[in-house]
DNA sequence: CTGAAAGCGCTTACAG
DNA sequence: CTGAAAGCGCTTACAG
């Protein structure tokens, strides 16, 4: 069977290309009628045009632009391609990389060209770019569409995805809360404001309880496990300490995990641990992690959505949204009830 | 600056665009004086020829594509992606990635209609799928040009791509060897034949050194840690454990070291372990994990540079080629000698 | 060994 | 609200 051409359609629907062409876009100037039923041939014959032959004469590449942080492999980002390729897939786009080492070290021209010869229609711009006014500004220089993933600062200047991490933070103390854990503590990490949200709802929780948080603040890195592993070891040789820790992120609660073997606490008997992130090792340690789950590809998923609505050209669609997506707990095996 | 176009550099090089066209797609027929020229013209200019418009005519769409095994989050993919990404950028083309889910489950004509229906001009195959007869019959049937990542099994069939896992083995061998360590285990894992190799390795380290392997071959599931703790557990409670453990794997490894810090044995002074494909986690463990670093990237560069040669056209190197890349032993700290 | 013509499947710019 | 014409930058099929 030949691939069909919108001249195909046009044919069955009984209009000109150029009117099916405007219904495949969303232009207007299509009636009611007429759209609706050049509609429902596409839709039946799942026509998808040809992106080569849209490409060419038009200005668009139906390119989607995902900004990675260096070259380096980190399930964040995988799994944020993932959710891009999808939608762009499903839109009709393809997805490009383009990696943002040093970027804030470069030099403004040298960004500029770099960006701007890269011919995408469109970018995502996931942490920590998103929160770069330099960035940013460059972007916007070149008139860019873009959509940010997770920003924490200047919010007004683009559409977004977000999720609620104080929410979650929440939730999971309302967890250990619940299991009967009193002396929770908070461990995060230095390197995204990320761990701070979490703070904020591991403090409120305790707030709205009546309570105050019964152990300060603490940060360790977050780049390795070193930090957390030795931050554990003082912790946990302290002669109050907690029946369960909340770990700003998966990473930090791997070292704690450490820790706690060597001083033959046994996990979840003698200490609940808590990560954040579910990351592809959370299921495979000892116990498996109880933590947050983050909707990172769906946040692929749904930038791209805007971007492609946006580039089609309808103005109304054209204005800034800001898209909550949903976390979920995941109950593995690091969390009981405290002993005794 | 206008964008250039065979049109700018035919005028440039006195020729047709025809015979532009011809240097670019590496064409027969065309005199080797004006071949030089034209090249060095394509050259001078960094000329690179719009995808979109050379999809449109012709029977390429300039698009290659990545088999990968399900939706999930893998490392070894991501690396992977990583490599076929930058080489197909570098050639001009794009990348698509199929997803192949219970390929093996489904019946032959929905594989066939999906794989078909995609329209890459060639095929990046790596593990599992590459392995299977059903999916290569499919691919072939297809005539879509292939080449493999790490095949173990037909290896006539195709070009394939590949590492020497039986020597990176006796590197590691050789590593444990040199710091005193005599009383070495291998641990592997069953879900892959590489395990084997990795084996097969470990066993004529110690023929060539006229010894008899001290244990016999354990394996464990590779998929979470909790076969490698179990295990461990019972390893190590031994009269005569192993001084050093190769693990067949990071995440193998990442199990022996939890168990080892259940019985308190600290590593590297009580044991130490060596890993095998310096996974992301590797250096974040505690200590960092010594390992093989698998040229996963490199792979993927390696196997889209075959395949764009080959679409050339060029008879001659449709030949099927083996090209294996190096390894390279990661010697961080869960390696010492053995305790006096 | 080299080139002139037609056309890929769309969008742009324009006309009505 | 709808359509006819031109053309995007290449490749294909053909001629010499």
């Amino acid at each position: 069977m030949r691939k069909l051409t919108i001249i195909d359609i046009a044919r069955e629907a009984q209009v000109s290309i150029k009117t099916v062409s405007r219904v495949l876009n969303h232009e207007t100037g299509v009636g009611a009628a007429t759209r609706a039923r050049v509609q429902a041939i596409v839709d039946a014959h799942n026509f998808k045009p040809n992106a080569a032959a849209r490409s060419l004469p038009g200005s668009r590449s139906y390119l989607v632009g995902l900004l990675v942080f260096s070259d380096e492999i980190h399930y964040y980002y995988s799994a944020l391609q993932t959710g891009v390729l999808r939608a762009a897939r499903r839109h009709g786009y393809h997805m490009i990389m383009e990696s943002c080492r040093d970027m804030e070290t470069e030099d403004r021209q040298s960004v500029l060209r770099r960006l701007g010869s890269s011919r995408f229609d469109a970018l995502v711009v996931p942490p920590p770019m998103c929160d770069s006014p330099f960035i940013l500004d460059i972007i916007e220089e070149l008139g860019i569409p873009y959509v940010r993933i997770a920003p924490r600062v200047a919010l007004e200047r683009s559409s977004f995805i977000y999720m609620n991490d104080t929410e979650a933070a929440e939730q999971v103390m309302a967890h250990l809360w619940e299991l009967g854990h009193r002396q929770i503590m908070y461990v995060g990490f230095q390197e995204t404001g990320a761990s701070i949200d979490r703070y904020d709802g591991y403090t409120r929780f305790f707030r709205e309880k009546g309570c105050v948080p019964p152990y300060p603040l603490i940060t360790v890195s977050n780049a390795t496990a070193k930090g957390a592993i030795e931050t554990g070891e003082t912790l946990l040789r302290q002669a109050d300490r907690p029946t369960a820790i909340f770990a700003g992120s998966d990473l930090v609660a791997f070292g704690l995990m450490t820790a706690a073997a060597k001083f033959g606490l046994s996990i979840p008997a003698d200490l609940s641990i808590v990560g954040f992130d579910d990351s592809p090792g959370a299921e495979s340690v000892w116990p498996p992690l109880t933590t947050i789950r983050q909707p990172i590809t769906d946040m692929g998923e749904r930038a791209v959505d805007i971007l492609v609505k946006g580039l089609g050209g309808d103005l109304a669609v054209r204005t800034k949204e800001a898209h909550r997506l949903e976390f979920s707990l995941i109950v593995r095996g690091t969390t009981a009830p405290p002993a005794h």
